[in-house]
DNA sequence: GCTAAAGCGGAGGACTACCTCGATATAAAT
DNA sequence: ATTTATATCGAGGTAGTCCTCCGCTTTAGC
């Protein structure tokens, strides 16, 4: 599901095809593979030296690959980020601003599910790393998606792109409960369903108490330092 | 807002208060005050000596009082079980069903959000002592309670007891996101509200896929073993 | 095939955590 | 005030992890 030949991808941190061994190219991939794994077991601060193990590769090998813990975590997470924008085309090409809002919670929730590790990744890529901000791209085209929602009398108008960003953070964890191997016991479309009932404007019934958070305090309270 | 002097209570798996001298009391206390800090910072998985300093007591004092780590998480356990029984006592007594279901989503939302390593800590015991089903007292009445509520025609009928929990769930692991310290940037009743609405039968426009978990399946995805 | 660059592996020093043991200190009962 | 059951403390053996150094192996270009 995540380790299916994207060896082109692998790599650097953005467009350069970095060259190496075939061996090397071999030994990478395996690690990033078998990181993600044990990261979704145990969390970003997993032990190094059993990825390496797991990878059947001698420890060196992995620091050779990635300096650092945080520069594992990091092409973790830029290849998880990678996937996300690579699928995430459709959204923002819906036929209507409301589908628009529902692809983006049902894909990015599909991402988050996908990865049992990722939530662990973003927090840890927060504080490691100062200022990192994944999100950015994304922030103002969602903005500009939910106004016309809710001009367009679909989305609730209390509501603004963190709190929809919070309902899908909510979604995502859900994969906590997922074990590795078996087949996904919660089935969270279920509360899809009844989030996006809930997020509609013709079914606003509860006021909703204080003021939405801008996209800088989410962005602090998720990556936490 | 936890540690407030509540020393009858502490100790015993249940009725007997057990007599300590008036020191090892102290520490019994200091230590499951800074356990509980650390738990929630560093998840059950914390180190016990890091435990033991904040609480300005030999290593082995702590074992004295907890022979093992599990132990000390069943402790940390029993005592916010304790309290969210003392505060749920109003949640059957809710003037109508649907407003039982409402208080439930909100009081164990509210207990959760004040601790943040409860996640953790409910994850470590079920993985650690087998069979241990925490809420198998609520389990009945809460299906009870759903299904009045559903015959009123206040909540859509399409979930069970289960599927409320979940979304408990996902509300309480927004703790997460409150620092320590900090007076909590994001506000987590917003995000309850949206998922109240979500949950009104007048509102059901999404026809959720797939069937409910029963309790048994919720408790061991959410217990892993 | 040969050679040089690139890669690999594992030992090892520093650190931290787990848990136990025996010596010392202290609360409380007489 | 004395005694004794209760507690406390930190050293220390074991084990796991981090990260580096350096000798050996393999790939790839000629």
């Amino acid at each position: 599901m995540s380790s299916t030949g994207d060896s082109a991808v692998s790599g650097g941190s953005g467009a350069e095809p970095i060259r190496r061994r075939k061996d090397a190219q071999r030994n990478y991939d395996r690690l990033l593979t078998e990181a993600r794994a044990v990261v979704a077991e145990r969390g970003s601060d997993a032990s190094l030296e059993e990825i390496a193990r797991r990878a059947e590769v001698g420890i060196a090998t992995l620091y050779r690959h990635f300096p650092n813990r945080t520069e594992l975590i990091r092409a973790l997470y830029e290849q998880s980020l990678a996937q996300l924008m690579a699928s995430s085309s459709d959204i923002f090409a819906a036929p209507s601003a409301w589908q628009g809002v529902a692809r983006y919670v049902e894909r990015v929730s599909e991402w988050l599910i996908a990865d049992p590790g990722l939530p662990s990744i973003i927090v840890y890529m927060g504080t490691a790393d100062a200022d990192y901000r994944p999100g950015a791209a994304i922030e103002a085209p969602l903005a500009a998606l939910i106004a016309r929602a809710q001009a367009d009398g679909e989305l609730r108008k209390d509501v603004n792109g963190v709190d929809v960003s919070i309902l899908v953070t909510m979604l995502g964890v859900l994969s906590t409960y997922n074990r590795p191997g078996q087949p996904a016991t919660i089935d969270w479309r279920r509360q899809l369903g009844i989030v996006l009932d809930g997020l509609r404007a013709e079914n606003v019934r509860t006021e909703l108490p204080g003021t939405p958070l801008d996209a800088d305090g989410f962005h602090h309270a998720v990556h936490k330092n």
